[in-house]
DNA sequence: TTAATATATTCCTATTTAGGAATATATTAG
DNA sequence: CTAATATATTCCTAAATAGGAATATATTAA
């Protein structure tokens, strides 16, 4: 039960919510996450920390940068599942509508200084 | 977004989650749903409107008791999906496994007096 | 009517959770 | 090496949450 848990709970929240909506579309760092929700990188870093606990999202470094992406849901099938279904779901919802379409925007060489 | 969240919060909960397993086999009151929880009747009350709220369950009156079921799906698609998901999910959890085999000897007419 | 019973609601408390500030760690540039 | 930068962690606070005790509501029996 644990593990599905996890999952529940990882998708519980609006700014995860918003972090695998962006992640659908490509992987992106931390710096980039935290410019296009707007709050504070700890705060980046918890939700990403707890998205990978639930096996929802992966991590690769690249330099100084954490490129965060979605599993490919080998982890967890509760979180393969619903990665499945979160493709479509919340696709017309406004503010990751907002977030999608600024997500041009949001790029590390501009948003970050190095 | 609020739906969506409101379905898993309402599934980010141990209790909630055996109350929907348990319901998966048959319709129950609130004192049976009790019994097999062991936990206050206002506890119960309480998760049983959460999981009302999100659109996992309904309920229908007959007489003092008030029996709960799983929704067919129409309130929420988000529910829907979960509870298909639900339909095997969790089945060889320990707990569940556990619930689902007393849930005979939960009976509203020895369980509660009246 | 009154008594008994099933359920819902209110109130309070302990735990969890999200957030940010400050700090620590790690990597790259020089 | 030192400086700068991206990320992670720690610490603290405010809000949300689950739990139970007490209470309120509703229905049935007498």
């Amino acid at each position: 039960m644990k593990p599905f848990l996890k999952v529940m709970k990882a998708l519980s929240d609006p700014n995860r919510l918003k972090i695998i909506k962006m992640l659908q579309h490509r992987m992106m760092c931390v710096c980039e996450l935290q410019a296009a929700l707007r709050i504070a990188q700890p705060s980046v870093s918890k939700h990403l920390k707890i998205l990978e606990d639930a096996g929802l999202v992966e991590s690769s470094k690249d330099g100084l940068w954490v490129n965060y992406h979605l599993t490919s849901g080998h982890a967890s099938p509760y979180a393969a599942s619903l990665l499945g279904n979160l493709r479509h779901w919340l696709d017309d919802d406004p503010e990751v509508v907002r977030l999608i379409k600024g997500l041009p925007l949001i790029q590390r060489e501009i948003i970050c200084r190095k």
